[in-house]
DNA sequence: CATAAAAAAAGCAAGCTTGTCTGTTTTAAG
DNA sequence: CTTAAAACAGACAAGCTTGCTTTTTTTATG
């Protein structure tokens, strides 16, 4: 039906390599036990090819065998570890949710923070940040699912509780950022405004000409925007 | 896998009573021939059933015997039309493209144009035109459509063409909706962040809470951003 | 009415995906 | 060394989807 082709050998040796690296058999110094740490790697394995292969081929099109293959291991393997196709996708699910939390605060640490007043080059350095992120592999994947989960009940239900608890983590790393933001009603939807405006280009850019200088434009205009919230009633305690 | 049903009988009895409408048997008055006409019937009745089974299930999990189903053929009628899925993937597209187009122009129309000066009350019929827009059948489903092509190849290059001249008229309506709006470049900017707002608002409302209230919030920043920009930009001549 | 063509309906084989089942290897423990 | 459990590998049947083929019905035409 569909011919994209995961990356060949990239990552069929990273297992590999990773438990030769921990020694390979009576070198169990790591203590606690090799077993557990063996598991925990195919483990980590199957969820990092699962996230590539739905970057590259989509959630609906990735079968477990795909899966499987990408992480170098057998299907019997994979099953052993999750019973069922869902399984995998619900550990894709709350993997995704820790690394994309992480990504994000990673990309926003890079801002100077703790400067009494917030300067416009801080504004757009948090919206460039928000562009970056949206086309991390990690929230390419999260898009596969939620989109997905649009027609599927069972995954929507899955999702919902980190879905909720992604907003509350994201918008508290906003205003960490931005402490001197007053009106938290104004940061809220200068939030929402960002994030609303990265995943639609996010979507459209796969397939749009000129999409470069475009992207662009609507990035200033969006600068333009929250430094004029900010000027409006970030600085008015209690404006809202 | 899933198990979202699609509209059970509603539009079942649709091409039924289009074509007891015509008149059964005999009664070709309709004079150039009743056999193209009910092939272009059923024909319509397919690629309608296709857009509500994208709408209800999605493009990945929406098969041949879904769409015949929902359109109230057999399966072997529906191949009699579109010899393969992608065949009634490619009819779904371009009928598409008209559909979208039309409808955009219709939420477009209800805005009072040939004044001389552009106020804020006609940039906000626009915007929520444009939110409108993106709650239809006809937007979810191209936006299934356009998703899938992320990852689909095949279908990528089937809907580029119709994906170029599609924006051609989008901002061509647009054009002729704010004649009075000089700078074209600060246009196509204003219109590709209304887009892109839009687009991820359509996204992320699926499954977040207080979506209605940020919605709203959203879209005043917008009409404010898009009034902004008239003022510094569109009255200017030549300013770009 | 007869006939050819179009349209519609139904059946069938091939391929793919999932989940389970059985067998083998590796690790931990006595 | 032996044994139990975990991890791994591969094979299998069941179900579904697609596209093709065959048969029947409907329409147009002489």
């Amino acid at each position: 039906m569909q011919g994209n082709k995961v990356s060949e050998q990239a990552s069929q040796a990273t297992l590999s390599e990773l438990r030769v690296k921990e020694g390979r058999r009576g070198d169990s110094r790591s203590g606690g036990g090799w077993q557990a740490e063996k598991s925990a790697l195919t483990r980590q394995a199957i969820l990092d090819a699962a996230i590539r292969c739905f970057v590259d081929c989509g959630y609906n099109t990735t079968t477990t065998a795909m899966i499987s293959a990408e992480a170098g291991v057998s299907r019997g393997a994979m099953m052993h570890h999750f019973p069922s196709r869902m399984a995998v996708m619900a550990a894709v699910v709350a993997h995704l949710h820790e690394l994309r939390l992480s990504e994000y605060r990673s990309l926003m640490a890079d801002i100077d923070d703790s400067s009494k007043q917030l300067t416009r080059a801080e504004i757009r350095k948090s919206v460039l940040a928000a562009w970056e992120y949206v086309n991390l592999p990690s929230f390419v994947a999260h898009q596969e699912l939620q989109f997905a989960a649009r027609t599927d009940a069972e995954l929507r239900e899955l999702m919902q509780s980190f879905e909720l608890d992604f907003e509350k983590q994201f918008l508290k790393t906003v205003k960490s950022v931005f402490p001197h933001w007053k009106s938290l009603k104004s940061l809220q939807a200068a939030h929402d405004l960002v994030q609303f405006v990265m995943r639609g280009m996010a979507i459209s850019l796969h397939q749009l000409p000129d999409n470069e200088k475009r992207v662009n434009h609507v990035v200033e205009l969006v600068i333009d925007e929250l430094a004029r919230i900010y000027e409006v009633e970030g600085e008015v305690e209690g404006a809202d």
